[in-house]
DNA sequence: CATGAATGAGCCTTCATTCAT
DNA sequence: CATGAATGAAGGCTCATTCAT
């Protein structure tokens, strides 16, 4: 009966941002077909027809959102490798944190790439692929070159994980956070002032890494 | 047809157990009263019986579980209070992590733990304040002490949460981790070398920052 | 465990007075035994013990409660057949209605009884039997007195139906009465103004019909 | 398997016929919807999708059958107002018994409104306000006329509701009617005899109450 | 006699999906 | 392409009843 005088190619388009939104929020199982489409003023139909069914609109939708994520905060460049590494590290984590934590529709990828590596899925496969791998290989690169050539991979990559898990810390526990402080989190919500403490706290770490290694292996 | 009394009494434990195991597979929107009667053996109705519906279920579940992880592996003890501040904070990072990592029944804590932090429900009150608050005050008593009463409250704080995040991405990341490194992960998965890793890794970093801010307000 | 200082053999009793109140309010269907042991404060396997099952116990409180209202409002005695039968009509249109409509338990029975007749169980005979039978025979000597011999039995029942129907009424209708006039209902609902004017408006009737059917034949 | 058009749009109406057939034979508690779904051949969800749930489906069945019910046997018409009083009682108990008394599905507005009166539901305001009032008016114009302008407001409402009681009395009873006259029961089931004698009986009681009253104000 | 844990059937409702238009 | 009525499979919960003590 009635019809949108919107582009007829933008149904899918709003499909997959009513379901970034809602499968951010409660989840896959927690999310209903008829939800999505009533916030994307869709017929209920429409999900079978464009996305087959719930599972494959998932999918695309964490592609979907995954995809703008980086297209709004993209990788540190190798242009910027002529900084030193403390400074590339700390924009890493800026990046990286920013990427999930930042409001609005940015945010939907944080949350949907949580609840998949809590409760993985199929899906789990392309967050790793796509998302996880391409940043741990330039974080990589950049403790290689904090530690220098002294140390194992197996260190390094302990390191990596030491930083990525303080950055993800920051994001995912934020109702924890909230609740255990009252709500008095200075520096726990900005991703200015978290990059500065993980890249400084890390640094220090690995500085000193360094040195013990440099004094084991002489 | 089936027996009425099987084993007397202990209906609510085997209720306790299932629920345990399948909520911290699927979480609570993924789990049915029915798979967990099935698992547990027992009648679709004495879950109403005794726990009078499903979200209750959950939270006396997420409680039994709880206790029998702390159970198993206790907070570090106040009278520990003579090691040095480097032998307490291994401790505590061990304790945290094996609390989650263990396999068989006692993990099943640290997967419904994680899944509410990320998907929290109303029972994360009780996570919050039974298993991460104190777990955060032992921390602070340890952070506090390596870092000398040079530091402010705010620091302490991210230095926890760095340590926390470090601990906490050990354990929930391990299917990632699987993927990312293809399975060769030594060192990611046995609690000794986490704690050894994370504990080295925080130490160095927060005896910078002691001697960074000495510097700064002499 | 617990033990009840009463009389054991009140327990019987004790069912039978909460499933009076229950059974009343929310009829067969609409109550639950868990409710009436509740309200009983027995166990709730007493009534399959005391009564088989629930719809045995609600014949046997159909039972116990039609013999109360008898024993607190009985029939009009046949030694007031000296009365004239304007007065023995009256009189016999009170104790009907007070029957059912005195407040406390003796209204049980009045409420039991319509909603047996508006959707009769196997019940439905002792109800017709035991109470509506006698009563009817009653009314139908003092109409048959009223009118004169000249009447057939069809014109006797159709007047004894009419005076039975009225008093009914003023029963089972006050939901309706009360949203019909608001609450403002003086005469609708004391027994004693009903017997008034249901006597007062039959005798009328029925003494013009008796004029009539004179005049019919000669 | 099933067919999908089989009869289209007429779903809801199906729905709507077995309700009134079912709720009227066993009462709101009594139904289940799945049995209605059963007997109207649809699809147990239909309800859901048609009616939202069990009780608005209940509501809106009352009201489909109300409707039809009033359609078949309308009120009795004000243009009627040329004929005496007399014959326009006769006309209003005939109609107004007719529309409950009728076999087929005419007569589940009549059962399902007698089980609204005796086991109050939200339903009753409908039943009030849309069948019992507007009846209960144009049965006050015809006693008002009846009695003349001699008498009281009380009176005349208790003179129409014993003119209501008797009408309902022979709709409701007939099971228990029928048991007690042993099923031999001339001039108790045809709308047309009812009529006559409950109009005959009422006109002939307050045509007395009309001279007694004018005796007792002068 | 009394208890209360346990049972199994069944009810209302919701959900993803499909079909005819 | 889009619609919305219709489907079938569960899901959570309630209830009368039973059994061992």
């Amino acid at each position: 009966m009635e019809k949108y005088s919107d582009n007829p190619l933008d149904t899918k388009r709003r499909i997959l941002e009513a379901a970034g939104k809602i499968f951010a929020a409660r989840g896959f199982q927690g999310t209903t077909v008829r939800d999505i489409c009533s916030e994307a003023d869709v017929n209920i139909a429409a999900v079978s027809y464009h996305f087959r069914d719930k599972k494959n609109l998932y999918f695309d939708t964490l592609k979907y959102w995954q995809a703008a994520a980086f297209q709004k905060y993209p990788h540190i460049r190798e242009t910027d490798a002529s900084l030193p590494p403390e400074d590339r590290l700390r924009a890493f984590v800026f990046q990286f944190v920013s990427r999930m934590l930042n409001d609005g529709n940015a945010s939907w990828f944080g949350k949907l790439m949580a609840k998949e590596v809590i409760e993985p899925t199929e899906a789990l496969d392309i967050v790793v692929e796509e998302a996880v791998r391409p940043s741990f290989e330039i974080l990589r690169s950049i403790v290689t070159e904090l530690i220098g050539n002294v140390s194992d991979e197996r260190t390094i990559r302990l390191c990596c994980a030491s930083i990525i898990g303080q950055s993800l810390y920051f994001f995912y526990s934020q109702p924890v956070i909230a609740k255990l402080f009252s709500g008095n989190t200075p520096g726990f919500t900005e991703p200015e002032l978290i990059a500065d403490h993980v890249a400084r706290f890390s640094v220090n770490a690995i500085k000193a890494f360094a040195i013990q290694m440099k004094g084991d292996t002489p």
